[in-house]
DNA sequence: CTCCATGTTTAGAA
DNA sequence: CTTCTAAACATGGA
């Protein structure tokens, strides 16, 4: 479920289980479209006989140093994951990845869409260069979301997932903040007051680290999360959840909580 | 069979 | 230039 606390908890995974272990193996399971913009044979190259160092995450892609001195960037697309396992643990299904260490252990790369995508980078710093990413949500504090809000004269749903605005939120995560500040996501960004953003601002910030420190499951049944359905009882008002299209994706709202 | 799903990219319209 | 829409990409569950 890769938003951006999704990929900050893949990250903590993989900083508790896997750096500073010699890769002895790099497996590629799957064709082109996975690897983005390398070959199969230099992805190898890089990583096999080397180690991960230090992970940083920008937005949903996750990225970790190598000791060759690359950064490898993971995106997740819809489905994707990763997990360590030990040498006897089971392996999920659709494993495109795996980077198996000398005591048979692995971290594995699956993702059941083919919408996820690896490759390499010269550093995080580039990758969010080269992809027009704007800083990660969570860097921002008041001030700066506003500046990333200047100007902008669109809905504030796709505002918010737009990755170049900042980077991070997606359709979950932006429905989430948005009933927490009360605001429809068709609101015009132009239209809300400063104390509005700013509130704004508050409410995704908070919403990000919690999901965070609850490691993306149990949430909070006062969330819309757990009610995110057509018709399900909203959990501030008792008033109907219902959906629409915005921009193409499923928004859930409650309309009495979040008024047009 | 139909519709839906946490994402990104592209083309074209306004 | 910005914004919006639809479609495409792959696959599986309801």
């Amino acid at each position: 479920m890769p938003e951006l606390p999704d990929v900050e908890v893949f990250r903590r995974h993989l900083d508790a289980t896997s750096l500073d272990r010699e890769v002895s193996r790099a497996e590629v399971r799957a064709g082109g479209e996975l690897l983005d913009d390398v070959s199969a044979s230099t992805f190898r190259r890089h990583l096999q006989g080397h180690a991960f160092r230090r992970t940083h995450r920008h937005g949903k892609f996750l990225l970790s140093s190598l000791d060759s001195g690359e950064w490898v960037a993971f995106h997740f697309g819809m489905t994707g994951f990763l997990r360590a396992l030990g040498p006897e643990d089971p392996e999920p299904d659709h494993v495109r990845l795996a980077f198996h260490f000398e005591d048979g252990g692995r971290l594995v790369y699956a993702c059941q869409r083919k919408l996820g995508r690896v490759g390499l980078a010269e550093a995080p710093e580039e990758l969010a260069r080269e992809r027009g990413l704007g800083p990660d949500a969570l860097a921002l504090d008041g001030p700066a979301f506003l500046e990333r809000l200047e100007g902008r004269t669109g809905r504030v749903k796709p505002t918010l997932m737009n990755q170049s605005v900042m980077a991070g939120v997606g359709n979950v995560y932006s429905d989430e903040a948005l009933f927490q500040t009360g605001l429809h996501p068709e609101r015009s960004v132009d239209e809300l007051a400063e104390e509005r953003r700013l509130d704004l601002q508050g409410t995704l910030h908070a919403v990000l680290e919690t999901a965070i420190d609850i490691e993306v499951t149990g949430f909070p049944d006062d969330w819309l999360l757990p009610h995110r359905e057509e018709g399900a009882p909203c959990p501030r008002c008792g008033g109907e959840v219902r959906r629409l299209r915005v921009s193409g994706r499923s928004a859930y709202v409650c309309p009495r909580c979040q008024p047009a």
